[in-house]
DNA sequence: CTGAAAGCGCTTACAG
DNA sequence: CTGAAAGCGCTTACAG
């Protein structure tokens, strides 16, 4: 049961350990009956190439990292990784790659885990997921040369590639639904842990601007991704007494949703709601939120295709992609105002 | 720009590479001054093992592998993975392991990756988490002798060593505490994914069968975890008037919520509720349930303790751990009946 | 189309 | 305490 080798299939194959490296790498010109009498004493003792000297000689992993910065911890039991992982697995197996996931618990941790993150050739390429401080690891990155995708744009505008969705235009949508509906003082749950956060923010304010309803700052509150602050954020709207909320993610809608239950409010009579992500039926409110289609496993699975496009070509120019969002009309948000 | 190599640092600082290896790995017979020496280059220069090099040199990759069969993507987004993974990277960081995450999407895939997994000498040892089915790749990893553990019990007696938790002594203090409570129509939401949840809805039942309570078969649903199937659970429980209901995990129990508040009715007045795992704030109900602490994240990290002790001395004897539970009581469950 | 050989960057007996 | 050298298992020009 020892671990055969090169060497081994090509001496019960009568070849060299070259042609057999050829053959487990599908070089084309190879005698059909060498490659055959070779394919069968693989098959038959089920031999495996060593990876690790496979990545040493020819200087490619096959490996690529996924970095959660420390930021995101507290919030990272929430859907959302779990779903962009889903999609970046997805990409990951179809092209043979293998996914190393760093997580940081805190900020010394990943200050010193990064620097052997990016300098010790196992990973061929990184896939940040953004949040507001990782810039402090961005620019070592960038001088170790290992080829990086974020998913989320960058605080700053800069030459780093990565994938969004289009947060603000979301927000629009999900807040002018509301003034559609009739609804004027429309509150929001917002947060400032992300760009994203940023996008959805301006979005909700953009589209009160352009109806003309005056920005209320006792209808809008800041919290922080989970469900708690959710419920909180929203007890601390209610005696302010919106009419609508815009809550910019399902899992704070959820928070929230508790909130206006526990004050024996009912949704949308009494106050209708718009989330944000449109997370899978798993983790999903009952009756099913309106809220906004947040591409979150296209994110993912994008994130790992661009970074595939970079590897093979070069981070130059860098590349972006915006995801599209959509809304996502459900009774529960309620019906037009008389 | 260019990767150093030992080489190099060994010409920088007059040695031999073998003594600049010795330096990098803290070997201890070193002439303190060699030692600074080269340990000054290292720093100056900031150099970093090439980690594949190494590793086929050493034969330890120092990398692990954490599996998630396809039988668990459909509750992947459940926060019990996340918190899962936090325990894991967290004794993975503070042991300089690396993680991989393999999470597949089929059947197929699996079977197909499986075997490089453990075949490629990448990966020095794996977790497996466990469900119903994995037992078909069991037997493949066994005889490819890539140390591993299970989280959570296997189905069958065997030598594999795993982690568990105590999760029938759980549900059964759950059961109890709402008969000691007063409360006889004690329903269940019980599943039959994996062994966790064979043993709660084990507990449940010789709770009710110790203080001779009949079993009643309409008031036990099977869900599947997830936040939908416990809210379509706990609809169907409702027609059979229960008094109160255990849920065996507190994201079936938030789709519980939903249906009872949908049906108007309240907790604890109108039905208890005790659930089970404990999760964090940033994704509990609100007011939070009483619940059993199910300690995941001490799973994790116990998982890759044990995973170190396997590596180090040998699979035999198989390791066994089971974590204990204990039961959170909040006010939201309910005071005793009249 | 195929093989001999150099090389990837380490580790680690072995010898001194 | 330190170095020369073999070896880990592959890939990949180079030559034929």
């Amino acid at each position: 049961m020892k671990k055969l080798t090169l060497e081994e299939i090509g001496k019960m194959a009568g070849v060299s350990r070259a042609t057999v490296s050829r053959v487990v790498n599908s070089y084309p010109h190879i005698r059909p009956e060498v490659r055959e009498r070779v394919e069968r004493i693989i098959a038959e003792t089920g031999y495996q190439p060593n990876l690790l000297a496979r990545s040493l000689a020819s200087d490619r992993s096959n490996i690529i990292g996924l970095v959660i910065p420390s930021a995101a911890q507290a919030v990272f039991a929430d859907p959302y990784f779990p779903i962009l992982i889903q999609g970046i697995t997805q990409v990951c197996n179809a092209n043979s790659l293998t996914l190393s996931l760093f997580l940081f618990h805190s900020r010394e941790e990943e200050q010193r885990a990064i620097r052997s993150i990016s300098g010790t050739g196992l990973l061929d390429a990184l896939i940040i997921t953004a949040d507001r401080k990782n810039a402090s690891f961005i620019p070592m990155l960038r001088e170790s040369h290992v080829p990086f995708v974020l998913i989320g744009r960058p605080e700053q505008r800069s030459q780093i590639s990565y994938i969004d969705t289009d947060n603000v235009t979301g927000a629009k949508m999900a807040t002018d639904h509301l003034i559609q509906l009739g609804y004027r003082r429309i509150a929001t749950i917002a947060t400032e842990q992300n760009t994203a956060g940023d996008d959805r923010y301006t979005g909700y304010v953009d589209a009160l601007r352009f109806s003309g309803i005056a920005v209320d700052e006792n209808l809008i509150e800041f919290a922080d991704f989970s469900m708690e602050s959710g419920y909180k954020a929203m007890k601390r709207l209610l005696q302010y007494e919106p009419d609508a909320v815009f809550v910019t993610s399902d899992t704070m809608a959820l928070g929230a949703l508790h909130a206006i239950r526990e004050a024996r409010l009912r949704i949308p009579d009494d106050i209708a709601m718009v989330g944000f992500d449109d997370l899978p039926p798993a983790v999903q409110a009952e009756p099913p939120l309106t809220t906004v289609r947040h591409p979150i496993k296209e994110a993912g699975a994008g994130a790992v295709e661009m970074l595939i496009d970079v590897m093979n070509n070069g981070s130059k120019p860098p590349r972006r992609k915006i995801l599209p969002t959509k809304l996502i009309v459900r009774a529960s948000c309620g019906a037009v105002r008389s």
